[in-house]
RNA sequence: GCCCUUGUAGCUCAGCGGUAGAGCACUCCCUUGGUAAGGGAGAGGUCCCGGGUUCAAGUCCCGGCGAGGGCACCA
């Protein structure tokens, strides 16, 4: 007979076998009412599954994340539920839980229109509140299959086909629905309420582009009303730091038809990019690399020496002259070793670091595109390290510690670090790939980070550590790399003379701690919401006259800032002050220095922050060393303490 | 590249078969005003491009291009 251990180690006994509901009423009849699935030993189980044997058992409920999951789950049922309803022909796919909801991906004859979506929507909203009960079986294989052949649904039989031998399989009956899962669910509707279809989109049966697209209905789901507000309330948040809005109404770029994926840069986005590539050049210097300038374009031949077009001829932009074809540079490696290979190189010349800002361009899908992120044309802070075997280890680690300084200097909290594997498609022999993956999560593991490994997604020359940031509505995108290179030095023909004066090929690691300008600045707009620290702002003072009789006292202070070399806007229009601060501080400008007559009279400048603090009247130098600070402290605590 | 949505003034958007609209920005005039919008007047549009339907097309249909959201891709 069952004696149950509960998480604060009360233990209860029971004379029969028991379900995770009778153990929540034996506990009190309010957490019977809010329990959705029982956690027997760790593992989650329906509330009406019985047990007959000693187990560790918590109550699951709502405010528990994996409540919160089951009831995403569920209500991917629900819409399933609804649309079978709606649609009857529908095959459905599969419906997990995503961050933040969940999605189903349907197959049907027509396309979902927004309206039909909002018809799904009012459908799902009658059914919840029929409170019924989710009735869960456990069947046989051939069972779950002929319930699937019978209605029809394709895609559940090929994915009963697919449940390794011996796993339960489980369906689960929403009325007359009946759909597949692991589970578990909620055992009543009246646990679903907070929820909201966002919108269908396209998607590839099994993520693979050959298959038939389906359509994906995206929803929202939470436990309760106010998250569900509080995470629509996030979105609308994170629309207005969209790097697109922000670069348009601050004036940092454009784009237009003639140049997709391409970036106009204006005066002030340009002003930015100038500052991190400064920034970064010092950041080389300081740490022995050596900065270089390759061509644009070079001819076919080297790229197919390299290996780059075989796999990746379509993705380049090639152009041809006097009957030779050209590449225009997708990336700068193949180009370094050609540096590298002028001039016999000796081991005691290794590790050589040579870096360059080099512009690429690859033709990537039209469907790819994104702002600044995903763009055709791009900047990287690149650099390749040529060192021997054993140099890799600690090239590596001190690559780790310099992405993580310069990351601080932005103030990033949440780094995202994933080791990629061998690819499929690679070149190299598998020897070299052990050694490379080694040396990569060696050098990880004795800094005690935290990575992610992804399986298959390496670069075709070797494996890779990629630094990931997210943008304002969680997407990630990777900026910071290196990768372990142990062919394209071999191939291209790199050779170093070693103490036995024997030739050999050196290894090379590829590196950026951006990743391209203009991502990054992607990111940053973003991170920033637009409020650049004073560091990186495209002017860092605004210089306000209230009426024409200060003209002169603002020039004056106008120029002192500038000769100093700070951006600094002079703004003596005849505009109410008001006006101009408003105008001022919706541009984000982090300082307004406000001149009047009172001011004028004592050689002080009135000091407003974009915050709308007041910091009162000054001196000049007194201002000067404020913003002098503000800019020492680059990114790093800037934003805490403005906030 | 694939699926859906979408493209009107510099910007944000309304109009959805019947003579192109608003707010902000812009130009000029008045106003010299102390910490987030002072007042008035004016100018500004091949309604993305190309076809088609119609007496009549920003408006409906087809094709192209771009953008947005996904999927696939991402050296």
């Amino acid at each position: 007979m069952p004696i149950i251990t509960l998480p604060d180690g009360t233990k209860k006994s029971f004379d029969k076998p028991i379900s995770t509901q009778e153990i929540a009423y034996s506990i009190g009849p309010g957490l019977a009412k809010v329990a959705l699935a029982g956690k027997i030993n760790g593992s989650l189980i329906d509330t009406c599954m019985k047990i007959d044997y000693d187990a560790n058992v918590t109550i699951i409920t709502a405010k528990d994340k994996e409540g919160l999951e089951i009831i995403r789950h569920s209500f991917a049922h629900l819409v399933g539920h609804a649309v079978k309803q709606l649609f009857p022909t529908a095959k459905m796919a599969i419906g997990p839980v995503i961050e933040d909801g969940f999605y189903y991906d349907i197959s049907y004859e027509k396309t979902f229109t927004p309206e039909d979506l909002e018809t799904i929507e009012t459908r799902v909203n009658e059914l919840i509140i029929q409170d019924y009960d989710v009735l869960v079986e456990i069947v046989s294989r051939k069972k779950a299959k002929e319930t699937f052949l019978e209605r029809e649904e394709q895609f559940k039989v090929e994915l009963v086909g697919q449940i390794p031998e011996g796993e339960e399989i489980k369906l689960y009956k929403h009325q007359e629905y009946i759909d597949m899962c692991r589970g578990p669910h909620v055992p009543n509707t009246k646990h679903l309420r907070s929820f909201k279809l966002m919108k269908v989109s396209g998607a590839y049966w099994r993520g693979d582009s050959n298959n038939e697209m389906l359509q994906r209905i995206y929803g929202t789901a939470w436990s309760n009303t106010k998250d569900l507000k509080s995470y629509l309330n996030r979105l609308e948040e994170a629309e207005r730091r969209d790097h697109r809005k922000l670069g348009k109404s601050l004036s940092l770029f454009h784009t237009q038809e003639e140049a997709p994926g391409m970036i106009f840069w204006h005066e002030n986005g340009w002003s930015i990019y100038q500052t991190l590539e400064q920034y970064i050049r010092k950041i080389l210097k300081d740490n022995d690399y050596k900065e270089i300038k390759t061509p644009q374009a070079v001819d076919r031949s080297l790229w197919e020496k390299s290996g780059h077009w075989e796999k990746f001829k379509d993705d380049m932009f090639t152009t041809s002259s006097e009957n030779r074809e050209y590449a225009i540079k997708p990336m700068n490696c193949p180009c370094h070793v050609q540096v590298y290979n002028q001039g016999l190189k000796s081991y005691k010349d290794l590790p050589i670091r040579l870096a360059e800002f080099g512009s690429c361009h690859r033709n990537e899908p039209s469907g790819a595109l994104h702002g600044l992120m995903r763009v055709r044309n791009f900047v990287q802070d690149d650099a390749h390290i040529f060192c021997t075997e054993n140099q890799i280890q600690d090239e590596v680690s001190n690559f780790i510690d310099l992405v993580f300084e310069v990351y601080k200097s932005f103030g990033f909290e949440s780094i995202l670090i994933k080791l990629s594997t061998r690819p499929s498609k690679r070149v190299g022999s598998d020897e070299i790939w052990d050694k490379s993956e080694k040396a990569l999560s060696e050098a990880l593991s004795a800094k005690g980070l935290d990575w992610e490994i992804l399986p298959g997604e390496g670069a075709f020359y070797g494996p890779k550590i990629e630094f990931s940031l997210k943008d304002c509505i969680g997407r990630v995108w990777q900026c910071g790399t290196i990768q372990v290179d142990f062919s394209m030095p071999d191939r291209l023909g790199a050779t170093f003379i070693d103490e036995e004066n024997q030739k050999q090929i050196p290894v090379m690691l590829h590196r950026a701690i951006l990743g391209s300008f203009e991502r990054f600045i992607g990111i940053l707009i973003e991170h920033y919401a637009g409020k650049f620290p004073s560091w990186l702002a495209p002017i860092q003072v605004v210089v306000l006259g209230i009426t024409d009789r200060n003209t002169l006292a603002c020039k004056k202070a106008f120029k002192e800032l500038s000769c100093k070399g700070y951006r600094v806007k002079l703004d003596i229009r005849n505009e109410k002050i008001g006006f101009k601060i408003r105008e001022h501080t919706l541009n984000k400008v982090p300082y307004m220095l406000i001149i009047g007559d009172k001011e004028e009279q004592n050689d002080l400048v009135a000091v407003r922050t974009r915050e709308g603090k007041d910091l009162g009247g000054m001196e000049l130098d007194n201002f000067l060393s404020i913003l002098k600070k503000s800019i020492s402290l680059k990114g790093r605590v800037l934003q805490k303490e403005e906030e």
